[in-house]
DNA sequence: AGCCTCCAGATTGGATCCAATATTGAATAT
DNA sequence: ATATTCAATATTGGATCCAATCTGGAGGCT
């Protein structure tokens, strides 16, 4: 990427590029659990101030990837398996309900906008583009949430999938992974279309399910 | 030290100081919702620099009760009516969880810990102390949700409670709410000796939905 | 040795100042 | 009159400096 691209591609406040550092150094395991974080290092290596810093850091900890005692400073927080179960159960509490209050709201434009999001899902998917596809596979999931009527909720929801994203990243890196989150997608559009919300539920468990195993092989090794 | 501990104390920095006023200023209505927040003026207020409301500003951005746009700053969200059945919604759904997880591993060490918040709660309804009972009766609850070894969870729900801090002062500012709330732990202690998890879920259930009632008529008027 | 006190260095918290951006309103052209 | 441009102002974003607090170790005491 030309360097002006990346000039481009930056956030236009210093706080949000250093968030989006902070994001990828902590899920990448970079800035190691546990370990406090040192913000002169921390500001100098991304050359910023510690202001902007500190201001990410407190978004961070509002998402539970840091966290902060006073006069003591943030130390990073361990995403354990134990943690992506967690968080992935906390999901299955939250989306259900998101998706339960959904389905009967459904309108035709919802519909279509679900089906748009699939088709750019199934097109990322078969060119392998893994940012892309989890970029497409994650409106595909809030727009379905979005339909609840519920912002509080979704911004919950959303908050959690922020907190797993790098793990996402990895699972459709897998061919296969790819392809089944594909089909499945395609089942829980049928089930929305006949506004069955148990099958809908159901499915999206699943689908969740299979994730967070294929996640958990990987991390065990 | 123990997180519960933590709960209680005060905590001696600014940013933490501005947090809990503009919870105040923002859920009494001072600060009228989607009016722009002037970090200035409001700075001058309270007497601090405009770098630790900026970080307060950032963690209630965290819990949704203000909008951020860069370059445009901070903007009172609404807490309305809809949004306070929201929230508890979501407290429902994630506290059942906590507590059914929780009733299993109950020791008697975590009963005797129940017990000594409710004495406190007692003490504090008793005497008509209205922050003093409000901390004891969230000791009380995030004692037992503790005890599903659930930390994530638990972070969520604590969230959940900062953001409605201020409506659960003025429930407690009627002493027919505070000898209810009284007798409504009670009901739930008694359940969870009796590691009766359907029970004290559904007291719990109850629970929350007098404080919804209440607070209903209340912000109707 | 074990424990406390206290000092120096390290680190975070906060205040002030300057830069970058958005908004407002007046002047101009159509 | 309406739309547009552009300068003046208001407001937010960030850098630097200073203050407050924590940490770690040297020294003295029992």
């Amino acid at each position: 990427m030309s360097p002006l691209e990346e000039e481009r591609r930056r956030p236009p406040t210093a706080q949000q590029f250093v968030l989006g550092e902070l994001r990828r150094a902590i899920t990448t395991g970079r800035l190691r659990p546990g370990s406090p974080i040192r913000q002169d290092a921390l500001a100098e290596e991304f050359d910023v101030s510690r202001v902007p810093l500190r201001e990410a850091l407190k978004t961070l900890h509002g998402e539970g990837l840091v966290t902060y005692q006073a006069h003591r400073g943030y130390f990073v927080e361990t995403l354990s398996l134990d943690d992506l179960r967690e968080v992935y159960r906390i999901r299955e509490l939250l989306e259900e309900e998101a998706v339960r209050r959904a389905v009967p709201r459904l309108t035709a434009g919802d519909l279509a906008r679900l089906e748009r999001a699939q088709d750019e899902v199934e097109r990322a998917a078969a060119a392998g583009e893994v940012q892309e596809m989890a970029a497409a596979n994650r409106v595909f999931h809030l727009t379905l949430f979005e339909c609840a009527g519920m912002p509080r909720l979704v911004r919950l929801i959303r908050t959690l999938w922020d907190t797993t994203d790098a793990y996402r990243s990895m699972y459709y890196g897998d061919g296969g992974n790819r392809e089944r989150v594909v089909s499945e997608h395609r089942a829980v559009l049928g089930a929305l279309r006949a506004a069955d919300a148990d099958t809908a539920v159901r499915l999206l468990d699943e689908h969740r399910a299979h994730a967070v195993a294929a996640l958990s092989a990987v991390l065990d090794g």
